[in-house]
DNA sequence: CGGAATGTTGAACCGTTTCAAACGGAGTGG
DNA sequence: CCACTCCGTTTGAAACGGTTCAACATTCCG
């Protein structure tokens, strides 16, 4: 059976195991999955509305984020995604992209042929159930979202925002001093939390005043993350992480 | 093999059928499902933040809605369901329920043991397939609803959420007067657009003193249905039903 | 019929946007 | 190493969309 940790598809099998428990036989499927790693530029497409790719791919390392654009023009991002997340499951049930993906800092992609995956879940009652788990994952996170943006004030849920982007980011490797990368431009935490760029500048430096975030070059550290918290109204439990 | 279109489960098995061919055995084996009905009032919670049920509920008629509460008490809806969909997919793959599902109006619900659906899921891989198809047409929907409530002002939000209900309503019972049931107060509009009552009843006026709706009482009537869709920027592509 | 829930309207208020200008830092070429 | 440019950040003032509060009208329902 091979475990080894440095296996690039390592987050995604953590990450589909942490729901449902996989057997050593499935697990080594997963491990001997057969892929091809692609390193992806900041700001590159991984995917396009319309799009419909016969292949999977798995964000292995850097930050991705999904959005989709109105007839007006506007942008809304409605997903950040992190290491081991399948970013076009959809193209493999149903149909076309509804949404496109583009990586936020420069990102490992793996690819996996449809045919791979699909053989893979047929033979595996409890992958299949992985993938379905990390889908309704993807879903309740969202629910979160059109919350956070439907009902919560600009600083609030920038602080929200901020706590998510945390936590995920500790879920797959915890960092030492605190600081939490957020390698974002105000531009986009606005298309990401239905805001203008100026007014994100206006509450950062706000929540900065207060203490409740300290700001670093691209990155935040929070002093005191059950003060966040609480102003963000935030409450881990619907990432359904283990952590 | 039963067929029968008055099955209470039809809704369910048709919609499940959209994405994916499912054997006439298969079909049996969903039209045999052992299910409960019940009656919920309007009103009714079918399921609660935090609960954990043992079984599945499937919406056979009537209308039901999803929604979260915020920190501050303040409510969004994040979802309306039609019949045929599942309410509590969540629960029979990962844990406790992450929102409230309450019914708009008068409601039957069947219920199906989780064990029952399991066994199902586990028997035929193309009704594995496609619940996991109709939990990605969710997915392609709230990120539309992220869209419109972070990046369109209110007229155009009420204008999409109109088109959206009519539309889906429409896919399960052509209406013969193009009058279309919408029967939430301005209230729930506002919580699922992340509006006051007060502002959708303003907008609801003006959509109408531009001929663009015209309202009945607990609905609306559609006068020009292309030039509603261009108003409120509505592409029903993202809904992936085949109507 | 009566009471409660929902819809309607106006005026004042406030959070957020818009526009425009200035500032800062990183990268490039001379 | 400086000058230049590009891109993102910062700041201010005015305008706007949406909220709040409060009063009144209407519909629903027991």
């Amino acid at each position: 059976m091979n475990t080894a940790k440095d296996n690039p598809l390592a987050h995604m099998i953590e990450s589909l195991s942490i729901h449902n428990a996989i057997s050593d036989k499935d697990l080594d499927s997963l491990y001997h999955l057969p892929y091809h790693l692609d390193y992806f530029e900041s700001g590159s497409y991984i995917l396009r509305d319309g799009d419909m790719p016969d292949q999977c791919r798995v964000l292995v390392s850097g930050i991705a984020y999904r959005h989709k654009i109105s007839a007006m023009g506007l942008r809304q991002i409605v997903a950040i995604h992190m290491p081991g997340e399948i970013l076009d499951l959809q193209q493999l049930y149903i149909d076309i992209s509804d949404s496109n993906v583009q990586t936020l800092i420069g990102c490992e992609i793996a690819t996996i042929s449809h045919a791979a995956l699909r053989q893979l879940v047929a033979e595996s009652y409890s992958i299949g159930n992985a993938i379905v788990a990390s889908m309704l994952m993807e879903l309740s996170s969202a629910r979160e979202w059109m919350l956070n943006i439907g009902r919560r004030e600009g600083r609030t849920r920038i602080a929200h925002f901020i706590c998510e982007f945390a936590y995920k980011s500790n879920a797959i490797e915890s960092l030492a001093g605190q600081v939490y990368n957020l390698p974002m431009t105000q531009e986009q935490m606005g298309d990401a939390l239905g805001l203008t760029a100026v007014h994100i500048n206006r509450m950062l430096k706000d929540l900065a005043r207060e203490g409740l975030i300290v700001r670093v070059k691209h990155g935040v550290a929070i002093p005191d993350w059950k003060r966040l918290t609480q102003v963000a109204g935030f409450n881990s439990r619907y990432l359904h992480l283990k952590n």
